[in-house]
DNA sequence: ATGACGATTCAAAATCGA
């Protein structure tokens, strides 16, 4: 084999997979990726539908679930080497791993969402984000260097960029956009110059989210959304950036989850 | 627009998400 194949991601934060396992066939039909990233999967790995998602195409599967929250995987159609659970956190809560699939290191990671009120001082959900944040930077920064190839992928929760959110100046408070967590984020995204190849192919003053509340009625009309799924790739990485797509459809998906399925597009080596 | 929703859990009201 010359050159690598081309290669199709995607990250979804599907909450709970055993209640809309129907809706990764349609993810598959619709955009039949090669790779999937899955966040909020909220199923111990025991319990994991397994062949059900074997027989939609992922025979290969990389699993860190728990009962009720969070919880990670990694579906493929190509063999998964080096399987990987992190627990920066040091509570076990399943929130990343990682695998390589066609010599590409891939990450399947759910930041924590951070709770209500934004002070580390008196919000310890906060705190946890924060220090979550700090050990993710450091963590990556061990494990990979910028001329590996790896795409960092999932539910990071922090809307970085104005564009991010509906509103920037009235989210300023609002976690997920507070100036602290961006900073943070920062840092995870310098640690091994990672690529946001979202705005690869979307300028960064054009508005894009990847998750609406469910509390709207409408979320199209409401047009309330915020940018908090990500995919990140290394720079060795960014020659082979051939597509990004927010699969916003995905949202009216019955039952819907409130995030979008990403797509990412990687082209054939060329080397 | 800090919520009018939704998922989960020793099963009703609480917790969490963001």
């Amino acid at each position: 084999m010359a050159a690598t194949s081309p290669l199709r991601l995607c990250s979804w934060n599907i909450n709970s997979v055993r209640l809309r396992l129907p809706l990764l066939q349609r993810l598959a039909q619709a955009a039949g990726p090669d790779v999937i990233c899955l966040q909020e999967t909220k199923c111990p790995d025991p319990l994991f539908p397994a062949l059900d998602c074997a027989a939609l195409g992922y025979p290969y599967q990389a699993l860190a679930g728990m009962k009720g929250y969070n919880g990670v995987a990694i579906l493929s159609r190509y063999p998964l080497e080096e399987i990987r659970v992190h627990d920066w956190g040091n509570r076990q809560d399943c929130r990343h791993i990682s695998a390589r699939v066609c010599g590409v290191a891939v990450h399947s990671l759910y930041i924590p969402a951070g709770g209500d009120e934004p002070d580390p001082e008196k919000n310890p959900k906060f705190a946890y984000k924060l220090g979550y944040l700090t050990a993710v930077a450091s963590g990556l920064s061990a494990l990979h260097r910028p001329e590996d190839p790896a795409v960092l992928m999932g539910d990071f929760n922090v809307a970085p960029l104005p564009s991010d959110v509906w509103d920037h100046r009235k989210m300023l408070r609002v976690i997920t956009h507070t100036p602290v967590e961006v900073d943070h984020l920062r840092r995870v995204q310098d640690s091994c110059g990672w690529v946001d190849a979202a705005r690869e192919f979307v300028p960064s003053q054009q508005r894009l989210s990847t998750w609406w509340s469910y509390r709207a009625a409408d979320w199209r009309a409401a047009d309330k959304g915020r940018r908090l799924d990500h995919v990140w790739v290394t720079p060795a990485l960014k020659p082979r950036l051939s597509g990004y797509t927010v699969l916003t459809e995905g949202r009216d998906w019955d039952p819907p989850s409130d995030h979008a399925p990403l797509l990412l597009d990687l082209a054939s080596d060329p080397a």
